[in-house]
DNA sequence: CCAAGAGCTGACCAGTCGGTCGGCTTGGTC
DNA sequence: GACCAAGCCGACCGACTGGTCAGCTCTTGG
């Protein structure tokens, strides 16, 4: 009784995949045992074993995600064929709101890549340059047909640009007043339209 | 002989900090063994305690160093009484520029926050706010004097601006073409007059 | 009513961790 | 040449790690 030998499985494995992102956000990676993690579920360690084949294919599972996520949403909004700077503000748009509902997932794909069986830190990191080449090639882009005036590389640009956003997962609060679209706007405004140090105008009101 | 006895002892200290430093940042500061900070100062691991008390010492000494610097780096240029747009942009410019000579021990910083003992996070969380403040308070001045033009709150300018400035950890490359300082300038530009989308204006040539 | 198997477990394993300790080596100083 | 402390080390400690395994319990389908 009470026990209820459990819900489905899938669903078991599901819940396990959320507790691991739980913890590992909240204790690293490596200060996460496989202990914490069955606690956190609510079984013994062994039974674990029956959902993941190992720690370290929780972590993996969690860049696999990231990763689809990511490319699949920027390949999305370019395949829609909009104006490159618009684009580029969906893309970014987008990508703000993703880590704040996501933001301890982000966390972990930041900040636990030396945890990464070799193969996939190199897929990882194929990926991250195919995701920003896509953003420099909008940069160059919005550039050539007059909306954007920069005054440094497309590089530097983008950077600047996927700092701000990335940044993101370290200070948005989902207590916080704003809803994730209008965070992500906000940012999105400041960026493209600049904080826009005022040269020429006078302040009124 | 070859074996010099040793090299003054505060010297061995900051080598052992140093290497500390490298390592952390390679493997995390878990995934770091007292064993791996010995062969990399290349003594055997009970001499390091020669010049550390614990692992979790020179962790923390990493955090006071970055504190340290950062805060009196700020105040110092406020200090100088610029306008606050120009404070600004210095403030910005030497923490990029600092973040690109030390990008090992910012990110540190940034990802090892978990292993903090308790009385340093709670310390850690108040510098943070501290500097973030004195950033949007100059942030509004700005505004007032109609130096700048925000379409948003001076927080999330602020930790936009922050975003952009210390991601620089998670690119920069130190073999690259542009010195710390021309890309520090090049970020601050292109966040403070903004990637300008440019409305009214036509693309020639 | 029973066999099957999914779900779950405690006991166990070999390895590693941070840290300690007693004592050896060595260079500098009287 | 004797002494001493700084520097250094191998051996050791208890705690904990990720992972395994044989077997128990309970639900379900025939």
């Amino acid at each position: 009784m009470a026990k209820v030998q459990s819900s489905n499985g899938a669903l078991r494995k599901a819940q396990v995949l959320e507790v691991a992102i739980r913890i590992f956000s909240e204790r690293g990676y490596r200060g996460t045992s496989i202990i914490d993690l069955a606690e956190g579920v609510g079984v013994g360690k062994s039974s674990l074993y029956h959902y993941i084949r190992s720690k370290q294919d929780l972590l993996v599972e969690c860049y696999d995600n990231v990763l689809k996520e990511s490319l699949a949403a920027e390949r999305g909004i370019i395949a829609r064929g909009l104006a490159p700077a618009a684009a580029l503000k969906e893309i970014l748009v987008d990508r703000i709101v993703y880590t704040c509902e996501n933001r301890r997932l982000l966390q972990i794909f930041f900040e636990e890549e030396a945890e990464l069986p070799a193969a996939l830190a190199e897929t990882l990191l194929r990926h991250r340059r195919e995701y920003a080449d896509a953003l420099v090639e909008l940069v160059k882009s919005a550039v050539v047909d007059g909306s954007f005036q920069i005054s440094t590389t497309p590089k530097i640009v983008v950077n600047t640009m996927l700092g701000a956003a990335n940044w993101v997962y370290k200070w948005y609060d989902p207590a916080g007043a704003l809803t994730p679209e209008e965070l992500a706007n906000s940012i999105a405004e400041a960026l493209l339209n600049g904080i826009r140090t005022n040269k020429r105008r006078k302040a009124s009101t």
